[in-house]
DNA sequence: ATAAGTGTATTAACACGATTAATACACTTC
DNA sequence: GAAGTGTATTAATCGTGTTAATACACTTAT
């Protein structure tokens, strides 16, 4: 089930993305099944249908849905969700890492990082 | 020198940023040495104090940059600059690669992508 | 074929946040 | 104490992201 949280900063479209991908990835949602349609889903959560139809959109967009016109939003296939997802955080962090590596970053110490580098987070 | 490109979608302070950041990395600046004063530097680029000020401050946060009451701002050794900039980078991308972790994604993997991984860019 | 369901496209209103400005305060040096 | 420096606070402005309103296009079933 999808709950919205109003007091929350985030974009509602992306609050809506975020629960259905993780129903997906738990198994709540299973490859093939069908989602609910944009006007239902829409009048269920007292929302414009077009911010659903967002959310499907970017969710098709990151190959974890599958819209047909006519017909409905599917869940897509396990496969094709994660390398969709893999391929938009690495072209996020391919400009980083060659900024570190201009930096002098070694190989080495990257390993380090990708286990569970300890390192205080000095975020702004 | 600093140049200015108001058709630039970038704010002015940012672009400030790195202009200066560009000179020190480059040599052009070298550490200790003496930073224009923000009322000197605005009145050059004929923009606002607080914009330089801004600009200055950041780079301080960044490392790049000392600021001093009274005396001015002056720029940062070589080494504090890179430290600096590396947590920043880091920190932005740690979340992300938990994320790919929870994909699946291996440290093999991960290890090809440091050197030069070919990939397709599917930015959205 | 037509109605009722579905997704899609276009446009505009709105709101919020980032950016910049105005102004006053605090410190250092001479 | 005057003239330089950086700093803090507040407000005005402007863009952009988000959402809504509305119309369009397709599929299915009656």
């Amino acid at each position: 089930m999808i709950h919205l949280d109003y007091r929350d900063s985030r974009p509602i479209y992306q609050q809506v993305k975020d629960n259905l991908r993780r129903m997906m990835v738990t198994g709540v949602l299973n490859a093939g099944d069908k989602l609910p349609s944009v006007r239902a889903l829409a009048s269920q959560l007292s929302i414009n249908p077009n911010t659903i139809q967002r959310a499907y959109a970017e969710l098709e967009a990151e190959g974890y849905v599958v819209s047909v016109t006519g017909k409905g939003n599917f869940v897509a296939e396990g496969d094709t969700q994660n390398q969709a997802r893999r391929q938009e955080l690495l072209a996020k962090m391919r400009p980083m890492m060659e900024e570190l590596k201009a930096l002098g970053m070694t190989a080495e110490e990257f390993a380090v990082l990708w286990e569970g580098g300890k390192d205080d987070a000095a975020s702004k």
